[in-house]
DNA sequence: TCATACCGGGG
DNA sequence: GTGTACGGTATGA
């Protein structure tokens, strides 16, 4: 159907829109780029607003028309007028009226979107970095303005007169004409602390294609918090917005990129960069706090790690910026609203929007929940303990699979525009992923049909997202969500009953994927086997998939594991074994006693053990070992108040070192001291007057504990007996055998839907 | 120990 | 309209 792939795209084929800039006024600017050449278009375009009644809107008469929309929803008259200030004069931004901003009604109304036949590397790019003196713009300077040109040169910018470097970073911006301008977290810091300089300064921030000087302002969720906002406790927060230009953050992008792959070590950029492998190889690092110390003695040092900021700012913005620059292509809204969109209002909606339009349906209006609860996904737990040669298997986008096989979708959608913008784009995603395998590997058409077939999937997996939302999406529905839900967990205890029927133990299952156990004599192939039977039993549109084998597992909690695999790889999942306050020597414990304990080796769990005692009491690990990382949030009036009742651990350290001042935020390593005090534990100092027997508790405590599930409790006692006591175990080490014990499950799920 | 509030970044 | 990320950490009952 024709019609079904406007909801898409929209329907208009104007090539290279680069930017669309509208107030309301019936005036719209558009900037195309073509073959390289800025075009640029002045466009009529009527303002419209979408109402659920024209009672009382009499004072427009002459002045606006309307046209009523098919079908049941509320909102069914377009109000139109030349101008925006007519509507918003006489009729409320309350929910019975839809206002789109300006641009948006222009691109819904036209059927454009930015970028038709556009790639990505003919965006006209530019990224700048400032070098401050420090964070505050109220009382800190700018010193240095970092350029890359969109030839790829970097062009550096200094000056002690501030007015001047700015006014310089004005006309540079002006004379390179970029159409779009990035850095990380631009909207966080250097914009505003641009803007605020530029005002104490009073120097004109004309960096828009159009307009007067001045940055505009919208609404964020992430962003600058918002000036002069005394009088409300809520803070509120801005983006800078300028006319003609897209202020792209790569931190959006960043983010984007780590809610699905859970891998970034932290959303700075020099982590992202260096774990990308964006990062140069001998790249300049300097202390945040020690950048204009620097400058003062070694400029050039500091002149190599500003032009590495805004070289890596490019290599994230084209590693991580496809899937934003993708959805400009569908939706109709400003690449860099897309950008920093969450997806379910961001993208769902302003799709859902146009679609009904399109079809001259009316829209409901946005509706608050009956109080009906959400309900989750399905969580179990089958057996703790130790389990070899594990087996995981899951099901690739349960929810959004579930909703197009059972054709869930919100009540009030009549048109059935949700579940049909899922199977468009889920069909598209897989066409967009073929056509990437046939392109040249680093080949600019592969890249942008990776990029769509990236944003695609993030928009088919909040899809779910966009049910549950409350009452933020308009079609937001939670019976529909919750229904998304318990077919989840249908499917999982369907998954969960054929797979044990098929000889296999289970241990762990949570929403979309099963962890368990095969018998000793099965092979690879046995185990893909049975995956493949239990697919086979599912509904159509859900492919489980055989996910990954492992030597072994130890089974602690729901959601806190161990896998050994075989390739001799340990990972431990969960807060039960990773926390960035555990001390150095818990950790390195954990891994070693584990890693013997998945290969079947008891005497090595009790070595790794009693080593770690040894270590401690006779003080042969370095303090450091035995310091945790900690952050300081209480100020040190705010600790001296509460001193008396409590004494805390990381404070007292901190003003043992003799510091009687800091800032809440600071990080230190502490550890406890014999004396039962604190201590800092820093470089190049290794007193190592720690608290032994604490330790050693901790490490029975804290860390042996760990390893609970994977004996009998008598034989639990006896790998972890203190070697100083007298054994009353006799047992030898060598005959103790890790155990896997079954949970006692809740009464199991009534399978009458399956038979 | 558990529930809940907050943060993530930039110089 | 800014729009319910999510997992770790800090804190208070």
């Amino acid at each position: 159907m024709p019609i079904e792939e406007d909801w898409l795209f929209g329907w208009d084929p104007t090539p290279g829109i680069v930017a669309v800039w509208a107030e309301g006024d019936g005036v719209v600017h558009v900037w195309r780029r073509v073959a390289g050449t800025l075009v640029y278009e002045v466009e009529r375009s009527r303002s419209w607003v979408l109402v659920d009644s024209i009672e009382g809107l009499r004072g427009l008469a002459g002045k606006a028309t309307y046209r009523e929309l098919a079908g049941e929803g509320a909102l069914r008259f377009v109000v139109r007028a030349d101008d925006m200030r007519t509507l918003a004069g006489a009729i409320p931004r309350d929910d019975h009226a839809l206002y789109l901003p300006p641009e948006e009604q222009y691109l819904v109304a036209t059927g454009r979107t930015y970028f038709k036949d556009l790639t990505f590397a003919e965006l006209r790019r530019m990224q700048f970095d400032l070098e401050t003196t420090g964070l505050d713009a109220e009382v800190d300077r700018i010193f240095l303005i970092a350029t890359r040109l969109p030839d790829g040169t970097v062009q550096l910018l200094d000056d002690a007169d501030e007015r001047a470097l700015i006014t310089r970073f004005v006309e540079l911006v002006r004379a390179t004409d970029p159409d779009v301008i990035e850095n990380h977290n631009l909207h966080g810091f250097d914009l505003p602390f641009l803007e605020r300089r530029a005002r104490i300064l009073n120097v004109p921030l004309a960096l828009g294609r159009i307009g007067p000087p001045g940055l505009r302002q919208r609404g964020a969720r992430r962003g600058a918090v918002a000036p002069r906002q005394q009088d409300s406790e809520v803070t509120r927060r801005i983006r800078f917005v300028i006319p003609g230009r897209e202020l792209i953050d790569t931190m959006d992008a960043v983010m984007r990129h780590d809610f699905a792959a859970r891998d970034l070590p932290g959303h700075g950029l020099k982590a992202v960069a260096k774990h990308l492998g964006v990062a140069g190889p001998d790249r300049e690092h300097i202390p945040g706090s020690q950048i204009h110390a620097v400058w003062q003695t070694d400029p050039d040092r500091v002149r190599r790690y500003a032009a590495a900021d805004v070289e890596e700012v490019d290599g994230l913005a084209r590693l991580l910026g496809g899937p934003a620059f993708a959805l400009a292509r569908m939706a109709p809204r400003r690449y860099e609203r897309l950008a920093d969109a969450g997806p379910a209002t961001g993208v769902i909606d302003p799709l859902l929007v146009r679609a009904y339009l399109r079809s001259g349906q009316a829209l409901p209006a946005h509706r608050p929940g009956d109080g009906t609860q959400h309900t989750g996904a399905a969580l179990h737990l089958f057996a703790a303990g130790v389990a070899h040669r594990v087996v995981k298997a899951d099901v690739a986008s349960l929810y959004p699979s579930l909703m197009r096989e059972y054709k869930i979708s919100p009540t009030r959608d009549r048109l059935g525009a949700l579940l049909a913008v899922v199977d468009q784009l889920v069909v598209r995603r897989l066409e967009a992923k073929a056509a990437a395998k046939l392109a040249p590997v680093g080949s600019p058409e592969r890249a942008s049909h990776e990029a769509m077939s990236a944003a695609m999937k993030l928009v088919v997996n909040s899809a779910y997202g966009y049910l549950g939302a409350g009452s933020l999406t308009r079609f937001a529905d939670v019976h529909a969500a919750n229904e998304v839900t318990r077919r989840g967990r249908e499917v999982l205890d369907l998954m969960c009953t054929e797979l044990a029927a098929r000889g296999v133990t289970l241990l762990e299952a949570d929403t979309d994927g099963v962890y368990f156990t095969v018998p000793t004599s099965w092979t690879e192939a046995d185990e893909r086997r049975v995956v493949a039977e239990v697919a086979a039993l599912l509904p159509d549109l859900v492919r489980l998939e055989y996910d990954g084998r492992y030597a072994a597992m130890l089974s602690h909690e729901p959601k806190n594991y161990a896998l050994l695999g075989y390739d001799g790889k340990l990972t431990l999942r969960g807060v039960a074994f990773r926390s960035s306050r555990a001390e150095p020597f818990g950790e390195a414990f954990l891994r070693r006693a584990i890693g013997c304990l998945l290969r079947d080796d008891v005497p090595g769990v009790r070595a790794a053990y009693l080593a770690t005692v040894t270590a401690l009491r006779g003080r042969e690990l370095p303090t450091h070992e035995v310091s945790s990382l900690v952050r300081l949030t209480k100020t040190p009036d705010e600790y001296l108040a509460v001193r008396e009742q409590r004494h805390e651990l990381s404070y007292e350290a901190v003003l043992a070192a003799g510091r009687t001042t800091w800032r809440a935020g600071e990080r230190y390593r502490v550890y406890r001291t014999r004396s039962g005090g604190g201590a800092l534990s820093v470089e190049d100092s290794d007193p190592r007057d720690y608290d032994a027997d604490h330790y050693v508790r901790l490490l029975r405590d804290t860390y042996a504990s760990r390893l609970v599930r994977a004996f009998a409790p008598e034989d639990f006692a006896a790998v972890f007996a203190d070697p100083d006591q007298l054994s009353l175990f006799t047992r030898s080490l060598a005959t103790i055998v890790p155990v896997l014990t079954p949970i006692v499950a809740d009464p199991p799920p009534a399978y009458s839907d399956f038979h």
